[in-house]
DNA sequence: CCTCTCGTACGATAGTCATCGTAGTACGGC
DNA sequence: GCCGTACTACGATGACTATCGTACGAGAGG
């Protein structure tokens, strides 16, 4: 078999050169993709869509991955029948040094100012 | 009858504590909008609405001012017939520390990388 | 093979948004 | 008082978005 990928279903990423300031900016700015995106930052492995408890339904959660993805903020793979979402964060760094902890910063404060 | 201030057409603006991280990301994730924050961060006093050459008409002028000012993002007064703008940078970098700089300067280098 | 879990695709819907044009208000100057 | 400039308000419109439900596909395990 050498099916060099174990398992291969790939989904469409951009490019680093393709990320856009504005797209992630706007990814960013929906709470639900925030919360998702300031999870993953916490974890160096990849977490499943199924981790999130998110207050959506699969549809919408699907939808959510993949604003993000296309965005060019998380990158997502297939491992067996899960899917493994990671932040991209070199790509982000190298594009837009400094961007992403700042905003993960500004999340954490706004979420003690406000939830307690 | 003794109206006291100047020129006191008054608009409202959110309250500092009031002023959301989705929202100001939001008010950013577009380009025209981008556009106006860039430049009005380079100057110490506010701009007139009338100043920017934007590529839309008056109306979607106005829109989009508004939008930015029900951010939180900038400050607008009456100085006779003309509106100034200008960044709410104390209210943004007490909330969002350094958020700003590093969002203008993605931009800046997105700019960069891609106007030439 | 069957079935369970995980995620996707598609269609529908209600809401928001960027844009415009026209008409109007406020202020300053003549 | 009249006019011009600067911005606003309102209504319309087409596009996008968040949400859902249902139906489907892909892999793991009995």
């Amino acid at each position: 078999m050498t099916t060099a990928a174990p398992s291969a279903r790939s989904l469409a990423h951009p490019a680093r050169a393709d990320i856009r300031l504005e797209g992630v900016l706007h990814a960013l700015s929906d709470p639900l993709r925030m919360l998702i995106v300031r999870e993953l930052a916490g974890e160096k492995e990849g977490l499943t869509c199924s981790h999130f408890e998110l207050p959506v339904t699969k549809s919408t959660s699907t939808h959510h991955f993949r604003v993000l993805r296309e965005a060019g903020v998380i990158q997502q793979n297939y491992r067996g029948t899960a899917k493994l979402n990671a932040l991209r964060r070199d790509d982000l760094d190298a594009l837009f040094p400094g961007l992403l902890d700042r905003v993960l910063d500004a999340a954490a404060r706004q979420a003690d100012r406000l939830g307690g």
